[in-house]
DNA sequence: ACTTCATATGCGGCAATACATATATTCGAT
DNA sequence: ATCGAATATATGTATTGCCGCATATGAAGT
């Protein structure tokens, strides 16, 4: 179900869930997260988490990657311009209420280290 | 149940139901309707209409104001500047999306005249 | 092959939400 | 006072969405 007409209504759902709007800003914010540094700075149950990243993942809005044991999640390359520039405006205007999720992922310890692949 | 924190999972909770999210898009670029012409524009039943508007108003999203027989809705004057800002980004990446409903209030006829009070 | 760690998914239950229809209310005009 | 138009709410029902739990998948190491 992979969206490429990402409507309005479709992006507001899915940031209409608590959980899901602190992941996706955190993933925003620090560009890559795996399933169990979201499980540690949202303190939810792995399940939980997993599922709303299949969520967001089959919006369109996320894309994950493999890497060995762990699963990478950050926003979709291909995301419309407004939806970056929404994120970018909800996150700049919200830090401290995602303040609580960052400074778990911060703390916490034993992160997986991503072998920067990246360009 | 005003909202004073509006937070972004309250905002994105308003704005997950295709109804209230064009409705909301609609009052943000035309400045204020009123329900008969909303109900025009979506083309949707008054009561559906009315429903959501309630919700929008009790949430903090919306303000009323009643002239005459007409109840006019607006943007809530004490909104953050980041739901004005996220608003406007939407709207305008968004134009087509919203377009069927802004040309059926163009062609709306008997609009009611607002007597334009306004500061 | 077996174990371990990381992640995903199927299922049942429960709560929230949306809808249509019908009925109230409120205002302005007669 | 009464009528009609505009708007709101109440009620019953169907749908959706989220959760916890258990289990399944998959990769890596022994």
């Amino acid at each position: 179900m992979m969206a490429e007409h990402l409507t309005p209504t479709t992006v507001f759902k899915c940031l209409a869930d608590e959980t899901r709007a602190r992941m996706t800003l955190l993933i925003a914010r620090e560009g890559e997260l795996c399933v169990c540094e979201l499980t540690a700075a949202l303190e939810e149950s792995q399940p939980k988490i997993s599922r709303h990243l299949a969520l967001l993942r089959s919006s369109g809005l996320l894309e994950d990657r493999r890497q060995g044991q762990w699963v990478y999640y950050r926003l979709h390359p291909h995301l419309p311009d407004w939806v970056h520039e929404m994120l970018a405006t909800v996150l700049a205007a919200n830090r401290n209420w995602l303040r609580p999720d960052s400074e778990r992922l911060e703390g916490m310890r034993k992160r997986p280290e991503r072998t920067t692949i990246c360009a």
